[in-house]
DNA sequence: TAATATATTTTGATTAGTCAAAAATCCCTG
DNA sequence: CAGGGATTTTTGACTAATCAAAATATATTA
């Protein structure tokens, strides 16, 4: 059984490995800014990772995820988003605080309870942010979405995910109406601004920058 | 912050203090034989413990917990306790399986999760097992119990406490339909083969040894 | 391409938790 | 009250995870 500090750099590799452009290789350096430790750190994980067939690792050469660690990095995604479903679903709980406590529990709860929960929650596919959540089997099942940086100006659309799970930002979202499911439409693009305006229900419009508006991900509503 | 390991101390040597006899003194021996660990390292954690005003420790004469120690003991109690009465009443699991998942989730849950449970269950006074819930503040209210040993033929009883967590027992319990809360009437003590022999509602009458029936915490029923 | 800056690895150290086995102490029984 | 068995402590060793700082390699840029 890997301990949690293992899987919590699986995991955060996989994730790295999604958001870097650099064909999916994680460097040390960001490796180490993501876990909040000491490049030397990094690299001695590294290592031991590799011995145990978790990532494959040459010296200078960052890291990536074999097949068996995407397996276990997937399934702790697996575990955290569901218990982030869980936790607003069952107990209440608000999307910008289930973060936290999932990023503990992932570690703690067995796989039938797991089940246990999946099955309550009526097998979600996305958690409270959005986030996809992997089978047990690892497959991930991706919509295809657009970054609301994309969307022509009057589109109707769909938000779909928030990339950022930060507390501020998650409150701010909720502030203007603009949580997954929820309809909006995007009014304007100020290309000289750096910012996207848009409007959801019955609120006055909200403009915001690019990169926030890059952070929030929809599907476009045909019509 | 203390971590996992030494919650799981606290909270083992507190129960210990309650079963052993000699005192409230917690030998060497009993706590690494609680804890599956050798002597040499419940001696030196005793020191640990000790160093953090936790426990009162004299080398060659025992552990016994602080203020302090008693408190944290208690908090971790009453996470484990609660956890396992959300995991029966809210997702239904079973009470014989319940116990280990509380024993790791007891370190990876939140204050703040800890009181949205302890509210969605109404905030019960027992766990599954009958054993009492200690408050917040750290109190144990206990109710007046009676071994069903003690019980005196022909009296009816509800079975209140079920003092053994182990699995197998546990199903036995319940094959029996003897939980907590359930009516029983103590049918006959025979000193001489050491058993009891017990009814409850439709099923035939089980007879069962002296240990089992010392595991088994009844209040009486007046009449 | 040489110098400089950045990234990575190495080294030496620390802490928590554990074990095996040797040494010391305690305490019961004769 | 003296052994001898049981208990406890000590010693030395190990693993996982970490840091600070020195050494080394790679990348950038002038
Ligand atoms: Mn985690
Ligand atoms: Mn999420
Ligand atoms: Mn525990
Ligand atoms: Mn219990």
């Amino acid at each position: 059984m890997p301990s949690s500090t293992v899987e919590n750099y699986l995991k955060r590799i996989y994730l790295e490995q999604q958001a870097e452009p650099a064909g999916e290789i994680v460097s040390m350096k960001s490796l180490a800014g993501a876990m909040g430790v000491t490049p030397g750190t990094a690299t001695s994980m590294a290592r031991s990772l590799a011995d145990s067939r978790l990532v494959a690792y040459e010296p200078y050469g960052g890291v990536k995820l074999t097949a068996r660690g995407r397996t276990l990095a997937l399934r702790v995604l697996r575990r955290h988003r569901l218990i982030e479903s869980f936790l607003v679903d069952a107990l209440g709980l608000d999307w910008s605080e289930v973060h936290d406590e999932a990023e503990s529990l992932e570690h703690a709860i067995s796989d039938k309870l797991l089940d246990r929960i999946d099955e309550f929650l009526g097998f979600p596919s996305v958690d409270p942010h959005g986030d996809p959540i992997p089978t047990a089997a690892g497959e991930v099942r991706q919509a295809a979405l657009t970054a609301l940086t994309e969307v022509e100006e009057g589109a109707e659309v769909r938000i779909a995910r928030v990339l950022d799970q930060d507390e501020k930002f998650l409150r701010f979202v909720d502030r203007h109406m603009l949580r997954p499911g929820t309809r909006a439409r995007v009014l304007a693009h100020d290309h000289a601004a750096e910012a996207v305006t848009l409007q959801s229900g019955k609120l006055p419009a909200v403009t915001m920058g690019r990169t926030a508006a890059a952070k929030i991900m929809v599907e476009l509503i045909r019509g």
